[in-house]
DNA sequence: ACGCTATCGCAATCAGCTCGCTATAACGAC
DNA sequence: GTCGTTATAGCGAGCTGATTGCGATAGCGT
């Protein structure tokens, strides 16, 4: 299972910062490493409490904050409802279409000229990494 | 008070689809016209309350979306915190820095490029109005 | 094995918004 | 005018998504 082998250097470097590894910690981790991509904090509570049932939702939320701390995770407003968690190793922009919530990932270098372009014009140094930049999909637009 | 005269079409507007001119919407109308610019609801209920103190927070939700509908204003997410309704007519662009919080407005035009871009290659219709485009405004991009 | 303290589970609380209910009041018809 | 229909108001409860304060527990360095 790769997923184990993703999940130890991740704990040695909580480790390293003066956290603890718990088995609370450790099962999130994996359950989280073992969804893959895009995940809420509500799924990945009830994917980590079939295996641990009292883990509780804060648990998730601040073991997630301290992830992000440490530069492993980062969380993502899809538009509206629940923020998106995924390894900040896997990065990308993202569409979120708000006729049907359709995620679109985009690499960075779409927005390239963009970015000089508000740089040079407002000093503005973009970074939609938080926020979803939204409109509508193929679909969702020819639907209109 | 031009105020006034802005608000009069509008509720006409509203009369034309059914709907009904009440006291309450009538000093929404004018406190948020009165206002300008980016509003939260909740500043607005505030206003509106020191002049009619029992109209409730419901209400200006309630009729902010009527007016929404109309295509009299739009509401838009500036990140965390409360949405801001403006003018649909004030039609703009939000670029929001996640550090200090500051919104620059720019143009339509500045997103041109990325748009035709997103639609050859992704099929996708930009409509970056609903939710801010975040990243660092000039003085906290230095400060990294 | 001990002790310091980070972390846990839990419930309460938060913000921002939405909804269901009943009394009221707008507006069209007469 | 005034009358009847029905859209709307005020009120409180409820919703989702997330955060926090607390004492009890359990990591892990010594």
């Amino acid at each position: 299972m790769p997923v184990r082998e993703e999940a130890e250097p991740i704990l040695g470097l909580l480790r390293a910062q003066g956290g603890r590894v718990t088995t609370s910690r450790r099962a999130i981790l994996e359950a989280f490493l073992g969804m893959g991509g895009h995940v809420t904090a509500e799924a990945l509570t009830t994917r980590v409490q079939s295996a641990q049932p009292d883990v509780h939702e804060s648990t998730v939320y601040r073991f997630l904050d301290d992830l992000e701390r440490l530069g492993v995770v980062d969380h993502v407003h899809l538009g509206h409802g629940p923020a998106v968690y995924h390894l900040s190793s896997d990065s990308h922009h993202h569409l979120v279409c708000d006729g049907c919530g359709a995620v679109v990932e985009v690499p960075e270098a779409t927005f390239a000229e963009l970015r000089t372009r508000l740089r040079d014009d407002f000093g503005f140094a973009l970074q939609p990494r938080h926020f979803a930049v939204t409109g509508r999909c193929r679909r969702c637009s020819e639907a209109d």
